[in-house]
DNA sequence: CGCTCACTGAAGTGGTCACTTGACTTTCCA
DNA sequence: TGGAAAGTCAAGTGACCACTTCAGTGAGCG
């Protein structure tokens, strides 16, 4: 409830496959922009786009260097998210077990 | 990779806050329509329109019973998207480690 | 029967998004 | 030094989104 923002920004910018497909590259190590492009049927300045929105959730980091810009992963973007996410499997679960009690 | 869309469709649900909202009151119990509106500053209509996205990413679930639609959680989506992310940190972290020992 | 409650559905509207094109800058290296 | 590589920036466009209003429908109840 509090801190909303990040979240919101975290999850509109992984429900873009691209985007998530650059996610998922990044998740095995870091990557040049060019990279990134490769596989993705898009132009260079549509990911260099998509990797902005991911820089603005706080997804990813980049730091240029001579005329390579290299980018990795915000690990902690992603645990936050990964709270949110399993706290409310969590509480689903815990008043799923609270009527099984009750039932039983 | 395989089965994209209704990650898709999962994240891109989540990524509006009022929606969120619901899936956060929804965590903690089943409920209706009019009770997961209150709280939120827009239309019954909206809200439902909602209701619909949430239901269509197989968030939420509901069912209707005379003239009330009690709505709750679908456990599985949020399960798979669970998943999803922590994968992410774990292929990361992994990846972090290698270069930890490599350092070492 | 008639009134209210709890939705439901359609239409419209202003705003945001993904993507392209094309022109530009900076760096590298032959 | 000249040109390719790697990225950057701005503008434009068609599609999609969140939300509202308004006009229903189908229970439940007194």
């Amino acid at each position: 409830m509090l801190q909303q923002q990040p979240l919101d920004l975290a999850f509109q910018a992984l429900s873009d496959p691209g985007r998530r497909a650059m996610v998922e590259r990044l998740s095995l190590g870091p990557a040049s922009v060019s990279e990134l492009a490769k596989p993705l049927p898009m132009t260079l300045s549509a990911v260099v786009q998509h990797l902005k929105v991911l820089e603005e959730a706080g997804l990813v980091k980049s730091r240029k260097v001579g005329r390579v810009r290299t980018c990795s992963l915000e690990i902690g973007a992603i645990a936050q998210l990964e709270r949110w996410v399993s706290e409310r499997r969590r509480f689903w679960e815990q008043q799923y077990d609270q009527l099984e009690a009750y039932l039983a």
